[in-house]
DNA sequence: CGCCTTGTACCTAGGTACAAGGCGGTGCCCTAGT
């Protein structure tokens, strides 16, 4: 029984899910909430489903490729995992490609050729590579039967600023008219609800569990940045049973030059890790992730970007040199303890200085739209005049420019004349960094009045973020449940038990 | 905000000392030419 999108009833989705769970998977039930996201995106539905990592969000788009007839696009924010989900798919023998810049020109022209052809499954790319012309003139000329948005929480905390072809993946519903499935292991009510109206989700069926992990216990200590922190970390490793020398310890720190230092500290003080960051070379970042997910390295510092594609069950602990800029990112980090249901630990370290880092990373990305307004009219003064080079004209100083030209690119006021897609180069990495340029054909204003609205919205959120943030640091009550709270769940404020907050509490009585 | 890099003055030629200023985290795309 195949079918295009949206032929089947509720019961026969039931029936066709449950059989393809048997004969493809070798499963005899489903795993909380899986069912009922299958069930929508069978029947034809809007799908949103929220499920902790680990909880079969891979299934619920994999499943329908078996039953579906047509392709399904899987928008995935990294290249790097892509492989990895098309090896998995094509072991249960789907066929699936990925068409990313990773790619050779010409197994990507096969990839191409395969899509046309009506010989794939499952197609994966960036969102990015979503936008290109050539490959949704294809996709429109292709059976789609469903796009799926994995990570879709990336709408949220990536879209606005830093991969803005996150809020666009709505464009593609021009060209293609099938369902949309979004998941996410981490969203809060309001993160989705901005994913249901940026993806333009009609009436979409909602699935979402509980984000409790009741093997973490939750912890806030204030210490000094630097010495004090290290020797805590270091205590709380000597002291910690003997089980845990073979198992995992993640260490984030909130700025590269950070990773290195806590990592040699940690190292001097006889716990020797690895360190992680974006900046350094690729074959490395790969070594250490390798190292890591076999188990012959136990420790790694890293940045932020030490996370998604990480999954070791076996963490033990999760430290925090000091806090991400909003919770959702703390959850998601921290939750990456004790994947496989054993005791671990979520320590993060805090002290009032800490939040300068957050504060500046949230500026440069939601700059104040005074700076904006003030940047537009100058800009507006120096681009009338015929001698200026335009791009040249736009470069100001200060490390705020970038972000100032996207807002007014956003806000209608100003365009590249030409055709990349307003791509503007960011700072350069690595040797030879130079001057931020912006590249490309001249920028021009519209005319228009920059209409900064979206921008207002954003920086109110993320300011609200950081400040959750920053509450979660000095809770009154349950510190784990001040967490489900904000992340939306219901909770009755009685003691968990195992937060420092309930542990301090049981001991006073 | 705090740290690090860069610039400038210093007195006498290559160091030091200090002030000013900028940066801080995630990744996709690779567009253009004398």
């Amino acid at each position: 029984m195949r079918n295009d999108t949206g032929g089947f009833t509720a019961p026969e989705a039931r029936l066709a899910a449950r059989g393809a769970l048997r004969e493809r998977f070798g499963f005899d039930s489903f795993r909380p909430g899986q069912e009922r996201l299958v069930e929508g995106v069978l029947t034809g539905r809007d799908t949103l489903g929220v499920l902790p990592t680990g909880g079969g969000k891979t299934l619920c788009y994999q499943l329908p490729a078996f039953i579906l007839k047509g392709v399904i696009v899987v928008v995935s924010p990294l290249i790097s995992l892509m492989q990895d989900q098309v090896d998995r798919a094509c072991r249960l023998g789907l066929r699936a490609a990925s068409l990313t810049s990773q790619d050779a020109p010409e197994v990507q022209e096969e990839g191409r050729r395969a899509l046309a052809e009506g010989r794939l499954d499952l197609l994966f790319c960036s969102p990015e590579r979503l936008e290109s012309a050539k490959l949704k003139r294809l996709l429109a000329r292709c059976r789609v039967s469903l796009v799926t948005i994995d990570e879709a929480h990336c709408i949220s905390e990536w879209g606005h600023e830093f991969r803005p072809a996150f809020r666009r993946v709505m464009d593609l519903r021009a060209v293609v008219s099938a369902p949309l499935l979004a998941v996410t292991a981490t969203a809060t009510p309001a993160v989705r609800d901005d994913i249901v109206q940026v993806a333009g989700m009609k009436d979409p069926v909602r699935v979402v569990t509980s984000f409790d992990r009741p093997n973490i216990r939750w912890l806030v200590a204030r210490a000094d940045p630097g010495p004090e922190r290290i020797r805590a970390m270091v205590r709380i490793i000597r002291r910690a049973p003997p089980e845990v020398a073979d198992r995992a310890l993640i260490v984030y720190a909130p700025t590269r030059r950070q990773v290195i230092a806590v990592r040699r500290a940690l190292a001097g003080q006889g716990v020797v890790g690895d360190a992680y960051h974006a900046a350094l070379p690729k074959e490395e970042r790969q070594a250490v992730q390798r190292r890591f997910m076999s188990k012959e390295s136990n420790v790694v510092v890293a940045t932020c970007a030490f996370g998604m594609g990480i999954d070791r069950g076996d963490v033990w602990a999760v430290f925090h040199y000091a806090f991400p800029g909003s919770l959702e990112s703390y959850y998601q980090e921290a939750g990456r303890a004790g994947r496989d249901g054993e005791r671990s630990m979520a320590l993060g370290f805090v002290h009032r200085n800490d939040w300068k880092v957050p504060q500046a990373f949230m500026e440069r990305a939601y700059p104040d739209p005074r700076a904006i307004l003030k940047r537009f009219r100058r800009m507006r003064s120096e681009l009338r005049s015929p001698a200026r080079n335009a791009p040249a004209a736009l470069i100001g100083r200060g490390s705020a420019h970038v972000p100032h030209l996207k807002w007014l690119m956003r806000s209608g006021a100003l365009e590249l004349d030409g055709d990349f897609g307003g791509w503007i180069e960011s700072w350069p990495d690595g040797e030879d960094e130079g001057p931020p340029t912006v590249s490309g054909p001249a920028a021009k204003l519209t005319g228009r009045p920059p209409d900064l609205s979206p921008l207002i919205s954003a920086r109110g959120q993320a300011v609200e973020r950081l400040r959750a943030m920053q509450r979660y640091c000095r809770p009154r009550r349950c510190r784990r449940r001040a967490l489900l709270h904000y992340l939306g769940e219901d909770v009755d404020w009685r003691s968990c038990g195992s937060c420092d907050r309930c542990e301090r509490g049981r001991r006073a009585s």
